[in-house]
DNA sequence: AAAAACTGCAACCGCCAGATA
DNA sequence: CTATCTGGCGGTTGCAGTTTT
């Protein structure tokens, strides 16, 4: 039909090209220029396909071809039209002179997608990271029908099961579940659970675990119930420095950041407060990890928003894969 | 030091659309 | 109108170098 495939010739050389190939394949374009590509090969002396001397010529032998890293501005206008065009690598190129298509396209998928992700943005959308009325609609996702041992705090669940406090909310972290590998008992498992709060948007993000303030804290209910809550504190990928006392909760954070202030109530967990004082000028992001829950199938994290007397919530609930 | 795992990237594959016989 | 050829495109693979165990 009439579709081919270089593979199909016997005698044909593949894989990667040699440099007297490139200076064959070099010199015979050289000479006469950009034609019919399947005669190429025989006539520069090349034991290869014309589509393979073709790919050979625009991807790396063409003399304008700009190679190196990505320039912060190319790389915007890649997420750029990527947000517009989708996988269009050929005309996503055509706006980078110099870059071809599948270096775009290589690009995209070994540095780009995962920058988005650890972002907590979706690389297809370009919209935060799917909620959990998506996990729950594709099953993906089973709530535990044991309750919490926790007493929820009134203010965040007076109304409803914390199942349907959580479809409601709008989920701002992708990693705010609290998730359990089939046949895992939650009670007594330490997960690697990441959330955050973000300051000044509400945007979700992935934290950058690159560099980050520590601290831990305890925190235990009346029924004896306790989770230990390792914090992190950055700023929005920026270098931090920081100096964390855990009792009081005072932070300073220097060198690299905006100068930050805490001056209030951070978050309170079933009720129990942790004094923890802040606030900030310009953003930042909370990421709390290494939640360990003892004995407990949900639990609350209560933050104070940018406003004054507006909270935030952040239910958890532990998950269970089936 | 060696093996395994990971990563980046060049190249290939298969499909498609347009041109041509 | 149909068959074939060709170039273009996006998805995928596999190699080589690097990092981790």
């Amino acid at each position: 039909m009439g579709r081919h495939s270089c593979s199909v010739k016997p005698k044909l050389r593949k894989g990667l090209w040699s440099p007297e190939e490139d200076e064959k394949l070099l010199k015979y374009i050289t000479r006469f220029g950009v034609g019919c590509w399947s005669s190429v090969p025989k006539l520069a002396g090349l034991q290869r396909c014309g589509k393979s001397c073709r790919l050979r010529w625009i991807n790396y032998l063409r003399p304008d071809v700009k190679r190196g890293t990505f320039s912060q501005q190319e790389e915007n206008i890649i997420l750029d039209l990527h947000q517009v065009l989708g996988n269009r690598w050929a005309q996503i190129a055509s706006q980078l002179p110099g870059r071809t298509d599948n270096e775009i396209k290589n690009f995209w998928n070994s540095c780009l997608k995962k920058k988005l992700m650890k972002q907590g943005i979706d690389p297809n959308t370009h919209k935060p990271i799917t909620n959990i009325n998506t996990c729950v609609k594709e099953n993906k996702i089973q709530f535990l029908e044991k309750p919490s041992k926790f007493v929820p705090s009134s203010s965040s669940l007076e109304t409803g099961s914390i199942r349907d406090t959580i479809l409601s909310k709008s989920v701002r972290d992708p990693l705010f579940l609290v998730e359990f590998g089939s046949g895992i008992n939650p009670i007594g498992y330490t997960s690697n659970i990441l959330t955050h709060y973000h300051q000044t948007n509400y945007e979700t993000s992935l934290p950058n675990l690159a560099s980050l303030d520590h601290q831990t804290a305890d925190f235990s209910d009346l029924s004896g119930s306790k989770m230990t809550i390792n914090s992190f504190m950055m700023n929005e990928g920026r270098d931090s420095s920081s100096t964390t006392n855990s009792s009081n909760m005072n932070t300073s954070l220097s060198a690299g950041f905006q100068p930050m202030r805490f001056e209030g109530e951070m978050y309170q967990l079933n009720g129990v407060d942790a004094k923890y004082e802040q606030a900030c000028l310009g953003q930042w992001q909370l990421h709390m990890h290494d939640v360990q829950v003892n004995n407990a199938s949900d639990f609350s994290i209560y933050s104070m928003g940018s406003l004054p007397g507006e909270y935030m919530t952040d239910v958890f609930h532990c998950i269970r894969y089936d």
